[in-house]
DNA sequence: TCATTAAAGTTAT
DNA sequence: ATAACTTTAATGA
């Protein structure tokens, strides 16, 4: 969790739920809050000419969103955040936030961590576009696999859809299918119902 | 090598 | 039911 719950309760965080779908904000918004996700997932995304999505991040309960935003002054967001299941997320006003982390100048490295996680996983993503569609799909698994501790072989149950994964990646999702099932007969993944272990 | 299109099968709500 | 996701196959850049 990035800051207690009823520390920012104790501040004046308000509890809001979203049902399925429901943005949270929108490109170009101004965001005026921070917010917490107490359950459930969001995700950050863009959305192409041609309605295909652009998948930048999934982020998981405990986790906050977008709250870099609040250090830079006027600044509309580059994404949507969007409820990827229903959620109870906590809403902080960006001046209380900041009079938090005034207060207590700790919570700035907790902060700081949340921020260098989306930094460092976009750098990687970004990075692996000159590759072909195996690695592209193997460096996401790569930083899935290492965020979630785990080592062993098939070991990591990929929480995504191929849907997801190709969102991600930038690649379609019937390449990531068969790209998928091509790398599940090098053995580097083990498919069983559906599911992907790595 | 990969995107696109189409068409059909599967799963979740 | 119906929408979302998965799969296969053909075609073309």
């Amino acid at each position: 969790m990035v800051i207690d719950e009823f520390l920012l309760e104790a501040k004046g965080a308000s509890v809001v739920e979203y049902d399925i779908s429901d943005f949270i904000f929108l490109e170009d918004d101004i965001v005026r809050y921070y917010y917490q996700i107490v359950t459930g997932k969001v995700k950050l995304n863009n959305y192409t000419d041609t309605g295909k999505e652009i998948l930048q991040s999934i982020i998981d309960e405990g986790h906050s969103i977008g709250e870099y935003l609040l250090f830079l002054n006027d600044i509309g967001s580059p994404v949507n955040a969007v409820a990827v299941t229903r959620c109870k997320i906590l809403k902080l006003s960006k001046a209380s936030f900041l009079e938090l982390l005034r207060e207590q100048p700790n919570l700035g490295l907790d902060i700081n961590r949340n921020i260098s996680e989306h930094i460092h996983f976009r750098h990687i993503i970004n990075n692996s576009s000159t590759q072909c569609a195996a690695q592209k799909l193997k460096t996401l698994l790569d930083f899935l696999k290492i965020k979630h501790n785990k080592t062993e072989p098939y070991s990591f149950l990929v929480p995504l859809t191929r849907q997801e994964m190709a969102n991600f990646t930038g690649l379609c999702v019937e390449t990531t299918i068969k790209t998928l099932k091509k790398m599940e007969r090098e053995k580097l993944v083990r498919i069983v119902n559906r599911k992907i272990y790595y």
